[in-house]
DNA sequence: CTGAAAGCGCTTACAG
DNA sequence: CTGAAAGCGCTTACAG
């Protein structure tokens, strides 16, 4: 029904081994029967079977993007994928991208993962949100498939992640330097990524080092990263009669958003009764008011970068697993 | 280096063929057989090779969704894709999603739709903000591989589309029943998805309907749907002392947001002074202050329908192309 | 109930 | 410089 090889051979009066050899640009057909063969392909609407050259070449030309969470959850998923995207559009998509949402459900992912690389569905692995197992890694290992995992830690892969311990720092020492005594936390649960625990450390220790004390009980836990877990935090602050002056939620800007947005309707001044510093900058973040000052973390760079090494470890151009650690950097707004 | 079916064979001591057989649940297999080769399968690790199945069925299981915006520009094409996602997982992931952006380069979008065509490379193909060539729509009404149009209408193709019209009508009615007199309407320029236009007309047939006339320089335009243009909107209703009561934002929550934050900085009541009603309900609409009175369309649910008529339209269950058209609903929240 | 054979549409040594 | 042949890993009539 669609065109072959073949009738392209028949149309330019060659042999179908000659077509392929023009597609790939072999230098010995000469130009008259290159040209020939290119007008066949032209006239007769000519591609090539994706199926039949990737199971004659032994691979897919597919990355896939693999991640736990229900569509796009987060805004780190949106912007980590928008860097994706980018490279290989500024790469005339030369590989394609397929989408895997596993649900939290962590049987169905590894099924998924091994379905990918034993059906060879995949030539590379980017994954956001979670480990493999450790049997996994050491089959794509084996079978010299890479994984670039990114936000996470693990052996035998490819790291792509941000210094959330340096973001929690630079964000706990502006707010002192701003002369608050004060501070409470806002934090993520323990997660596969690691970032809470790190942010949490930069937090006490750009306390340590300022001559401040870490209270436990200005430690404030969250577990969705939801707006509505920022109101509830405020009122849980106020509550607690903490007295604090400022506010660091290193769980992002969606629940600082949320902190500010119950403050006011209380009655509080920001930044001037309590500041507040969010994390991430996502898209709304600066049109809030006040505007939020936040960590920004290079998520859409993050993406591209981590697109880049798939690609490079793919084509063997990176041998060693690398890992790229981005440094977040402070948004000064009006809320700190 | 991957075992492949005929390693299966060997362990199991069957002829492939057999294999392939359990494999697509072939009745008559005996049981017996079935258990050795599931029981062989599952100890070397087999997995099909996914483009040889291909190759030999003709098809890829593939679904591309192909939108020209630069990586996940907006909300409404996030939503959609999580409604994608959504019917695929509940359908356990039976079709890979592929994702291509194009940018806005139309000679390019058309190479790639050829080239999914062609090249087997998509069994479907979900478009998001464009309408493909007559032509390109043409061969693939020939060779029956069913495109989904979300927000568009055009010849030989499924259409998941809002209710455009009804949206901008209720939006413009709610504003009359409150009393409002002096309405301004901000719109986007026409575009490829006819939903400016639409709502415009259901603007202004609300207006005629209860006896107000349409007033052109109540026709305030937007090029990108962006906050800062919301901002710049505010200022020259003003400058231009429309003396409007309220603003109808027919070009998105982004817009709105915009009018909102600048008009409460100019010292503007809301609704008080100037009612404000958008359009998409997007996430954060219920976050600003005051929250946003807006147009809710069901972009999830038209992201779930557009997948779930391509999967049908590729099994064959649907034959004559069909349209969806979701009505929209007016949330109110305080802005208006 | 199971297997041998043909074939899907390519690419890649190899021969001439 | 070009072509015939083998083969990638499957599925699907067909034969027994």
């Amino acid at each position: 029904m669609r065109p072959t090889i073949k009738d392209v051979a028949k149309k330019a009066g060659v042999s179908h081994t000659t077509v392929s050899m023009v597609i790939h640009n072999d230098k010995r057909i000469t130009e008259e029967t290159r040209q020939k063969v290119l007008r066949a392909i032209k006239e007769i609407n000519y591609y090539p079977n994706y199926s039949a050259r990737s199971l004659i070449q032994g691979k897919s030309n597919t990355i896939a993007f693999v991640t736990p969470f229900f569509y796009f959850s987060s805004f780190f998923e949106i912007y980590t994928m928008h860097g994706l995207e980018k490279y290989n559009l500024d790469n005339k998509n030369k590989y394609v991208i397929q989408q895997f949402t596993t649900g939290p459900d962590e049987k169905r992912r590894n099924d998924l993962l091994l379905e990918l690389l034993y059906g060879r569905r995949a030539d590379a692995i980017i994954g956001l949100g979670f480990v493999p197992d450790i049997k996994i890694l050491e089959e794509y290992r084996n079978k010299n498939v890479p994984i670039v995992l990114i936000d996470a830690k693990a052996k035998y892969v490819h790291i792509v992640r941000a210094d959330n311990y340096y973001g929690g720092y630079i964000a706990t020492e502006y707010l002192i330097k701003k002369g608050k005594k004060n501070i409470a936390i806002i934090s993520a649960q323990l997660s596969a990524s690691l970032a809470p625990e790190q942010r949490l450390k930069g937090y006490s220790d750009a306390l340590k080092a300022n001559g401040l004390d870490f209270k436990k009980e200005n430690l404030i836990f969250v577990e969705h990263f939801l707006f509505e877990e920022g109101r509830q935090a405020i009122r849980e602050i106020l509550e607690k009669k903490l007295n604090v002056d400022a506010i660091f939620s290193a769980a992002g800007d969606w629940v600082a958003m949320g902190v500010i947005t119950e403050a006011r309707k209380l009655g509080i001044k920001i930044p001037q009764d309590i500041s507040i510093v969010g994390y991430d900058d996502i898209i709304v973040s600066e049109t809030i008011i006040p505007p939020l000052t936040t960590v920004r973390q290079p998520t859409f760079d993050m993406g591209k970068k981590a697109f880049e090494i798939a690609v490079n470890a793919m084509e063997g151009k990176i041998i060693k697993e690398t890992e790229e650690i981005f440094k977040p950097e402070l948004v000064i707004r009006e809320s700190a």
